[in-house]
DNA sequence: ATGGCTTAGTTCCTAAGA
């Protein structure tokens, strides 16, 4: 089975995009990020008609999750992560899909550095791992799919020079980051590519698309149950190349 | 690279993204 991860970065603007994903593709489930629509304007009919069940956790203008299966409907576990009770963030929604635990995560993206939204982005990794940590001792195969913000090594970028002040790439954000790993999950696509220099994003100024000027901050993580079942992980980069693409690209791994 | 794009909101501009 083929998971996917795609910060759509706004559903509406991209919704032309995700169905031809889904209809030429056809991967079994989805963790949508960056939906920039509330929960009454997510587009529910045109998924479902295209033969996806949905739950999702949508925020008006920022930040909104989902998570998409083929003919299945998720069945919601967790909305939001605990730990900070006045955070309205729209960045983590937790399903299970048949014997799979799968979470949409919408790391935040913590710039400009320092500052409070840093600090929020360092706060919300170590509330992450809390739940990550809970999901361990569940022992059931899980996935933590999403926008991590975070370049985790120094060969997940094309230019270390360029990205070396950005939230994205600081020691804290690497080190929440590898703490997170360090608890049991995989990085698939790491696991699959250990040499890096593989993408997931690229800006949408200065050409960064046409120079192949990218970094990886998409991740699926996953649990000892789900890595014993790893096949292959990847990028479906020509989405990234198409007439009004999102600037990430749809990052995938495939399970037995 | 202080911004070059892109999206959303209610806009003719601001905020946020990464």
């Amino acid at each position: 089975m083929k998971i996917t991860t795609y910060n759509v970065n706004g559903i509406k603007a991209r919704l032309p995009r995700l169905l031809e994903y889904l209809e030429e593709d056809g991967p079994d489930i989805v963790c949508l990020q960056e939906l920039k629509a509330s929960d009454e304007t997510f587009p529910e009919s045109e998924i479902r008609a295209a033969g996806y069940g949905a739950v999702w956790h949508g925020q008006k203008s920022w930040n909104g999750v989902a998570v998409l299966a083929r003919g299945i409907d998720p069945v919601e576990r967790q909305r939001g992560l605990g730990g900070e009770p006045e955070d309205d963030h729209s960045r983590y929604l937790e399903c299970a899909v048949g014997d799979l635990v799968v979470a949409s995560i919408y790391l935040p993206n913590g710039n400009p550095r320092p500052g409070p939204k840093f600090d929020y982005k360092l706060r919300w990794i170590d509330r992450l791992r809390a739940r990550a940590a809970a999901l361990l001792a569940q022992e059931v195969p899980a996935v933590l799919a999403g926008d991590y913000n975070v370049i985790p090594n120094d060969d997940d970028t094309y230019s270390v020079r360029a990205m070396q002040d950005d939230a994205l790439m600081q020691p804290e954000s690497r080190s929440g980051y590898r703490a997170l790993l360090a608890q049991g999950w995989t990085d698939s696509l790491r696991t699959r590519h250990p040499a890096g220099g593989v993408w997931t994003f690229w800006d949408y100024q200065a050409g960064a698309w046409a120079r192949d000027a990218g970094f990886r901050i998409d991740h699926l993580l996953l649990s000892p149950q789900a890595a014993d079942r790893l096949v292959d992980a990847g990028v479906d980069k020509a989405y990234r190349g198409r007439e009004k693409a999102s600037d990430h690209a749809p990052t995938w791994v495939r399970l037995r």
